[in-house]
This record gives structure tokens, C-alpha cells and sequence, in this order.
RNA sequence: GCGAGAGUGGCGGAACUGGCAGACGCGCAGGACUUAGGAUCCUGUGGGGCAACCCGUCCGGGUUCGACUCCCGGCUUUCGCACCA
């Protein structure tokens, strides 16, 4: 794969013989100086001019560094270096994501113990971006399985329960028969776990859970003010789901006796309505057409409205549920439920309306209950015609018939539809209506307007060993007790037999040495906490942390907090655009509101990198489509692998990696190598060089800040083709330029070449070369003529020609000039681009 | 189903606010230097046609002097979410 370059140069000056570029020694030459030099090292304390460019934290896998770590983490390497060359103090720090199931898992797999396995990896991973030539602070790494590290997250947990944002529940959980675990409903996808595919059961467990429902509109409100990529923030908005609507209460009718008998037909006066369902509707016009109530299996009240003859086949129904619930729950899509035996009074009609329990409403969302309404909405209306409930008609189109029959639900509640058979609010369009028949349904107390979210709560217990273990302890007499600060970290022991069993419990509940504790308040014995938490808390901080790291005392310096944060820049992939971001800034808003830091949203711009695939495939093992970084580094050389990928295609949606392409990036370096080592400083450098580098130095600094990497490249090797062209030597003033603008992308080869120019300082300290607006403007401008919106030619003519010129250069063209027969009807003109003549 | 993107040469991809479509690179072809070249350098390269020209940005309409770009309808595709009431 390596290959030569040639040694003699093209009119190198006499008795200068440069040596081909080399990249290994190069690379290795510049990561020594650097290290020497503590180059990436900003003076955190005392910084001027601080940026904070992070990037999302890697998990160490035992596989070591993926090329679509590298694609990330080289796209943040060349926008820090770029501010840095604008003279900023750049602080990019890097750390390690390495509690959680995946590290625990892959030790159980090795047979070996994730206290061994994660320090090997984290080696190895730090050796291959050691080597992809970042500007990281090595001096501020994270680790989040370190004690020194934990103790913090665990001190989060702490002040997150202080201020009641903590708390226990039982609750039905997704636990994974497989990885012998509890999954939060984001880890599950269809009814499966998300990282080994096995169907998940539901368990009724206690959990600890943050209360990040409360946030649910800081969260979503907070998003305007934020400078995140569209997709990013649009996935944040529908993951918080906002909407609005009713909570409408139906007054239950006591289960009589006879209830089910055919004949019933009960006026609103009887029963006394012991029982009340609240249900979430975000269609409160369309009240006058629910014909049926239906309440999630688990609905706390379903044991209450069942009467005695449908009490068997509701317990029976709830079993099944309950046996199924997120399997076939949320991918088998056919109807299914039990009648309750009861009926509830529709407040807008009085009609009784039968209770039924059905599992296509989920107890998550909303009140866990709904009101049918079969003419518009289509999945009542698919469970109203299997089970024979009535179908009512309440919104029609404008022109439409109030009788017609409805066929499917008719579902259109933007602005074609007007209510009918609603009474005194027939005719009102559908959009006035939602409002109108809330306040409607409030004065009679029978409603409110509410607000629903999406959003749950987030559970943060994991039943496994590899985390931090929740700071708490039970004592019989004191009840639960927060383990005090002084006494962080709860340190994590190593007990070699830490595979998780079928109990639902943690690991660490098998070890009493280490579970039985005396109580903090009153000394007797007590048992701790056996749960760990969410690797989500784990990263759900460290930005926070970076600066002070090295400070045992604290978990972040206000000073040095105040100094670097918020991040100015962060980038990482669109895989963590939900959770991992949200809940950031969930943690920041909290940690806010108590005081602890003074800005309430964490990452002022945030970039989603786009993806690598290779063959039209994600890259995986199975595949065998894996690109192992290693062989780049070996073969091609750390900067021209960096920056091939970034060449690849946009950065903001990644691109195909195809070995193919990898030789015109790594000639493009060759060829500046040796036009820079070539160079001379005899007389002056051309103009027309001059005006394109120029050109070239506005292009890239335009391009970087937009992270379109691909197109500055581009952009430089157009300009090195200029410089070459003729097979021409360059001289010094014409490449010496073009050094700085490599160097975000190709750092290495950048620093060697700028030395070898006779700089003593780093050219990372050079500052970013400044174009001249002059030399920027073209000496000419060739203009497209188009006749009739047809281009017929171009005339080249001076940059401030007006159209009266233009049109004369055109006539003097014959090629252009016979197309233009008679006199022209209108004539557009665009100075400095086109000329278009109407007939 | 809902939401957000994306469809441009043989390939990866450019194209500012509606103004010469195909920058840059790969590949390919020809040439130079060479004992040789898979190294390096130069030249060419959307399709058709001898040419003048014609046709070309997923498809069909539309707006405009002019549309890859804007509007309407459809197709394909990627990524989220998914019985969310």
C-alpha cells in the first residue's frame, strides 16, 4: 500500500533536494513535539479567549476505534484547530463512556472482568487517536467508571433527590429475558431489545426515576433559542410531544345488575355516578360523537366499574395484556378488548356509553383512558365496527351531508370540517370548535383544557453491576437515607462474580459485605442500595466536568465553569439526538435551578455528524465491511486519511468510504509537499496565482465554520492545480498560505512544511491567513449570454462592464450574435454573470 | 401511518439569494518521461451528432426572460417515531 514519491523536483532551486514526503516519521515527529510542548494543553484557568469544542465521548469497545468515531471526532479536530488559527483558547477534551450493559456484557463474553477489560480498552483506544492527530487535552481525560468520576455522578443523583426530582416507583418495566435486565422504553424497539434482539417481558419492579416530566415544557420551549441541527431539534420536539386538548371526566353508572342485557338504554339520571374516568382527547369537538370509553387494562379503576358478570373475562383479558404487553402489544395492530359491564354518561348527549378495556390505549400515555369516537378517529372506529358499537357522524366537510354515512373515519381536522349533529354547535368549524366545546364542557364541569406530553419520566435504576452504584441506603427505622457527601463515592466493588441472575435484582445484593452498612443516622444496620444507574447520568454531566478535572474537591469549578461553559461547540451523532441530549440538558436545568451553574442550557450550537457507510451498508462485523483505522494510519498516513474522509461527502450526512478515492487525497498532499519544499523566492509571485489564492482563503474560512469540510478541500486542491499548472514552480508567497488552510485537515504535514519555511512557533500559532477583498475580485468576469433563455456563448468583458458593453461584446461575437435576429423584445442583465436577450 | 431529509455523469459529490449544470476527486482514454510502470506529470472525459446543433439534474404539470433551485401532484429512498387518543 505504501508507495514512493519521487525524490527530484521540478526546478527545486540548486542543491536543494527535498525527500519525499514521508507521513510516518512526519507524524510521529509533530506527536512528540507536541507532547513536549503541552500544545494542546489550553491554560484552563487563565484563558482569554476560551472555546470549548467537544464532541460526544466515546464507548472504549474491545474492538478498538471505529472509523465512524474518527469521522467525528477528525470533523470537531478541524473546526477546534480552525479556532484555534482564529486565535482562540481552544479547549477540546475527550473522555471515555464505559459503565453500561455493553462493557459488561462483552467481559462476560471474554470471560474476563470489566475492571480488567475497560483499562485495556481504553489503552488501546487512546493509542489509535493518539495517532489520528486530534488536538486533544490528553492532560483532561474522562473516564466514568473511575472513582474519581463517579463520586460526581453519584453527588448528581444526590441533589436531584434533594430537590424531589428523585423518586422510587413501581412500575411495569421492560425487562430483557436475555441481558437479565430492565430497559428503558427507548431501549426497546418493537417489542425488542435493542442490543441483542430478544422479546422483552414486562415486570413490575421498583425503580428509581428522575422527574424530568416537570421539565417537559423548559425542554420544549428551551429548543428555539437553541443553534442545533433542524433534524436534531426536530426529534427533540416530537420525543417531548406536545399537545394540546381536554381532560373530560365521564361519570360512571354503578354496574347493575342487569347491565348487558340488550334492552339497556338508561337515561343520565340514573346511577349515581360513584366512579368518574378521566380521559385525554385532543378532539373535545368531536364529544357529541363518542359512543363507547375505553380504559387501558392496567387502569387503576378497571377492577372497580367491572361488573360481577364480566369480572372473569376482564381478569382474563387484563392476563393476556399483561403476558404480551410491549411484545405483541405494540406490533400486533388487530383489536382486541373486553366490555366492562359498565357504562359512563356522555356530558354533552347524557347517552350511556359503554365501558370497555382494550390494550390499544396505553396506561403511558395520557390519563390511560380514552373516549371512542368511531366517526374520526380510525382506530376506534376499526374496534367499533369489529365489536358492533355505534358510529356517529359529527364533523362533515363544508359541502358535505350531515347524514352521510361514514365508511372509514373521516379524519380531517384542519379546515375542511364543520360540526353536525352536535346541536347548538353545528356548524362550527372544526379548528373554533376544539376550543369552544372545552369551555362548553367546563362550565358544566365536566372538563378542563390541558396540556399532554409525550415525554416520561426517566428511569435511571439498572438491576446490573457495572455502574455506579445509587448513593442511598434503607435503614428499618429511618426509612431511606441518602448516603451523605462526605462519604462519596459508593465505591463500586470488585467481586468477581457479577453476572446478573434471573431475580431482577443486582449482582451486588448477592455480596452483604458490601450491602450491609450501619445506617448514616442512627447507626444501626442497614442495607444499601443495590441498583446502578443509567449510563445516560454518566454522560449526562461530563461536560461539566472537563474543565475541573484534576479537583477532587468539587464536582465542577465555578470559576473555571463560569470561564468555559456552555459549550460553544458540540458535535456528535444523530443516534444520540433524543436522549442522551436531552437529557444534558434536563441535568443542566436542574443543576441550574439549584444554583450550581448559570446558564440553563448546556450546548449553544450542536452539529449532528452524518454517517460513514461503506458499500451502501452500515459498517458491522457481520458485514465484514469494517474499516479498521489502523491499517489507514499504517499505509496512508494519519493526515491523508483524515482527510480523505472528510472529503468523502458533506459532513453533516456522511458518506460512502471507498478505498477508490483515497489516492487523489494522498497525491493532493504529496504534490503540496513538494510544491512547498520546492518553493523559491525569486522576484515576485504571479498575480493571477495571487488572485486564486486569495479566492482560496475566503472559500475555506467560509467553509469550515459551515463544517462543509468537502468543499474546502475541493477548494484547495483547485488552487494547488493553479499553482502547479504548467508544471510551474511555485513560489514561496504562493504556498505558504495554502500551508495554513491544510493544516485543520492535515496538521502534520502543515507543521513540518511551515518549519521547514523557517517558522520557530507552531502554525497553529500563525494565526489564519487574511484574504485581500482586492485580489478577491476577478480582473475579468465572463459572462453567459443566453437569447431567449438559451445560453448561445460568453463574452469576457470587465468585471463593472454595463449591459450596454455586454451587449456590444455579444453582437461582436458571430457565434452569438446570428442567434439575435431583430430587435430584442427585453434584455436581463445580471452584471458579472449573464446577459439574456429576449426576442 | 406520522415527522424530517435525500434523488444530479460510470462512481463519490459541486452549484451563492432563481442566472454558463457537472467544481474537486475516483475511474476511464490518449500522451510525456521511462528497460519497465501499477510511480509521476500533461491533456481529454454528461449523452447524441462529421458538424451547425440537439437532449440532459427521479417522473408529470405550473410560475418565470431563465428552474437542480420556487409551487402543485406522484414515484423511489434514508433516518426517526409509531395504536400517543
Amino acid at each position: 500500500m505504501t508507495e514512493s514519491l519521487p525524490v527530484d523536483t521540478p526546478g527545486a532551486p540548486e542543491g536543494f533536494e527535498p525527500a519525499g514526503y514521508e507521513p510516518g516519521a512526519v507524524e510521529r515527529k509533530w506527536r512528540e513535539r507536541w507532547a513536549a510542548r503541552a500544545a494542546n494543553q489550553p491554560d484552563i484557568a487563565g484563558a482569554k479567549r476560551p472555546f470549548y469544542a467537544l464532541m460526544m465521548f466515546p464507548y472504549p469497545s474491545a474492538e478498538g476505534l471505529h472509523v465512524g468515531n474518527l469521522f467525528a471526532f477528525t470533523g470537531n479536530d478541524i473546526y477546534a484547530r480552525f479556532q484555534r488559527l482564529q486565535g482562540f483558547d481552544v479547549f477540546q477534551p475527550i473522555g471515555f463512556d464505559a459503565f453500561g450493559i455493553h462493557s459488561e456484557n462483552h467481559a462476560l463474553k471474554a470471560g474476563l472482568h470489566p475492571m480488567e477489560l475497560i483499562p485495556a480498552n481504553i489503552a488501546n483506544f487512546t493509542r489509535q487517536l493518539e495517532r489520528a492527530g486530534l488536538m486533544v487535552d490528553w492532560s483532561r481525560v474522562i473516564d466514568t467508571t473511575h472513582p474519581s468520576y463517579y463520586k460526581w455522578t453519584q453527588w448528581v443523583f444526590l441533589k436531584l433527590l434533594e430537590r424531589g426530582l428523585a423518586f422510587k416507583k413501581k412500575a411495569a418495566v421492560n425487562w430483557c429475558p436475555n441481558d437479565k435486565t430492565v430497559l428503558a422504553n427507548e431501549q426497546v424497539e418493537n417489542g425488542r431489545c435493542e442490543r441483542c434482539g430478544a422479546l422483552v417481558e414486562q415486570r413490575l419492579l421498583e425503580q428509581w426515576f428522575f422527574r424530568i416530566t416537570d421539565y417537559s415544557e423548559r425542554l420544549l420551549d428551551g429548543i428555539d433559542g437553541l443553534d442545533w441541527s433542524h433534524t436534531t431539534t426536530t426529534a427533540q420536539r416530537s420525543w417531548i410531544g406536545r399537545s394540546e386538548g381536554a381532560e373530560i371526566r365521564f361519570k360512571v353508572l354503578n354496574p347493575l345488575e342487569d347491565a348487558g342485557s340488550a334492552a339497556v338504554h338508561v337515561t343520565a339520571e340514573v346511577g349515581s355516578g360513584a366512579h368518574e374516568i378521566k380521559v385525554f382527547t385532543t378532539r373535545p369537538d368531536t364529544i357529541f360523537g363518542a359512543t363507547y370509553v375505553v380504559v387501558a387494562p392496567e387502569h387503576p379503576l378497571l377492577d372497580a366499574i367491572t361488573s360481577y358478570e364480566q369480572r372473569a373475562a376482564v381478569a382474563e383479558y387484563r392476563t393476556v395484556a399483561a403476558r404480551q404487553d410491549l411484545i405483541a402489544r405494540k406490533t400486533n395492530k388487530e383489536k382486541s378488548g373486553v366490555f366492562t359491564g359498565s357504562y359512563a354518561v356522555n356530558p354533552a348527549t347524557g347517552d350511556m356509553m359503554p365501558v370497555w378495556t382494550s390494550d390499544y390505549v396505553l396506561m403511558d400515555y395520557g390519563t390511560g383512558a380514552i373516549m371512542a369516537v368511531p366517526g374520526h378517529d380510525e382506530r376506534d372506529f376499526e374496534f367499533a365496527t369489529k365489536f358492533g358499537l355505534p358510529i356517529e357522524r359529527v364533523v362533515v366537510a363544508r359541502d358535505g351531508s350531515a347524514r352521510a354515512p361514514l365508511s372509514e373515519a373521516y379524519v380531517d381536522d384542519a379546515d375542511g370540517g364543520v360540526l353536525c349533529n352536535s346541536e347548538q354547535f353545528n356548524g362550527t368549524p372544526v379548528g373554533e370548535a376544539k376550543r369552544i366545546l372545552t369551555d362548553w364542557l367546563e362550565s358544566k364541569h365536566a372538563a378542563k383544557g390541558v396540556v399532554n406530553y409525550r415525554l416520561h419520566d426517566w428511569c435511571i435504576s439498572r438491576q446490573r453491576y457495572w455502574g455506579p452504584p445509587i448513593p442511598v441506603i434503607y435503614c428499618d427505622a429511618c426509612g431511606m437515607v441518602p448516603v451523605p457527601e462526605k462519604d462519596l463515592p459508593v465505591l463500586l466493588p470488585n467481586i468477581p462474580d457479577f453476572k446478573p441472575d434471573d431475580s431482577g435484582v443486582s449482582p451486588l445484593a448477592r455480596h452483604e459485605e458490601w450491602y450491609r452498612v450501619p445506617c448514616p443516622k442512627c447507626g444501626k444496620s442497614a442495607r444499601r442500595e443495590t441498583d446502578v444507574s443509567d449510563t445516560f447520568l454518566d454522560s449526562g454531566w461530563y461536560f461539566l466536568r472537563y474543565p475541573s478535572v484534576g479537583l477532587d474537591d468539587v464536582p465542577f469549578d465555578p470559576a473555571l465553569t463560569k470561564k468555559w461553559l456552555p459549550v460553544n461547540s458540540y458535535i456528535g451523532g444523530n443516534e444520540h439526538a433524543v436522549l442522551h441530549l436531552m437529557y444534558s440538558r434536563f441535568l443542566t436545568m436542574v443543576l441550574h435551578e439549584a444554583g450550581y451553574v448559570d446558564f440553563d442550557e448546556p450546548f449553544t450550537k450542536f452539529r449532528a455528524h452524518g454517517m460513514i457507510i461503506r458499500d451502501g451498508a452500515k459498517m458491522s462485523k457481520s458485514k465484514g465491511n469494517v474499516v479498521n483505522p489502523d491499517d489507514y494510519f499504517d499505509g496512508w498516513g494519519a493526515d491523508t486519511f483524515r482527510t480523505y474522509l472528510m472529503f468523502l461527502g458533506p459532513f453533516e450526512e456522511g458518506g460512502d468510504f471507498r478505498d477508490g478515492g483515497i489516492s487523489g487525497v494522498r497525491s493532493f498532499l504529496g504534490r503540496l509537499w513538494i510544491s512547498a519544499r520546492g518553493s523559491h523566492t525569486n522576484g515576485e509571485p504571479e498575480l493571477d496565482v495571487m488572485r486564486k489564492l486569495h479566492q482560496t482563503i475566503r472559500k475555506v474560512g467560509e467553509d469550515i465554520p459551515k463544517l462543509s469540510y468537502n468543499t474546502a478541500i475541493a477548494a484547495m486542491m483547485e488552487y494547488l492545480n493553479t499553482v502547479r499548472r504548467g508544471e510551474r514552480t511555485a513560489h514561496r508567497a504562493e504556498v505558504e498560505p495554502l500551508v495554513q488552510l491544510v493544516a485543520p485537515f492535515a496538521p502534520h504535514i502543515a507543521e513540518e512544511l511551515w518549519e521547514s519555511f523557517g517558522h520557530v512557533k507552531s502554525v497553529f500559532d500563525s494565526g489564519w491567513p487574511a484574504f485581500d477583498s482586492a485580489l478577491v475580485t476577478q480582473s475579468t468576469a465572463t459572462i453567459a449570454v443566453q437569447v431567449g433563455g438559451k445560453t448561445r456563448g460568453t463574452v469576457t468583458v470587465s468585471p463593472d462592464a454595463v449591459e450596454a458593453d455586454v451587449f456590444a461584446a455579444a453582437m461582436a461575437d458571430p457565434a452569438i450574435a446570428k442567434f439575435i435576429t431583430g430587435t430584442p423584445k427585453k434584455v436581463i442583465f445580471v452584471p458579472k454573470r449573464l446577459l439574456n436577450v429576449v426576442l
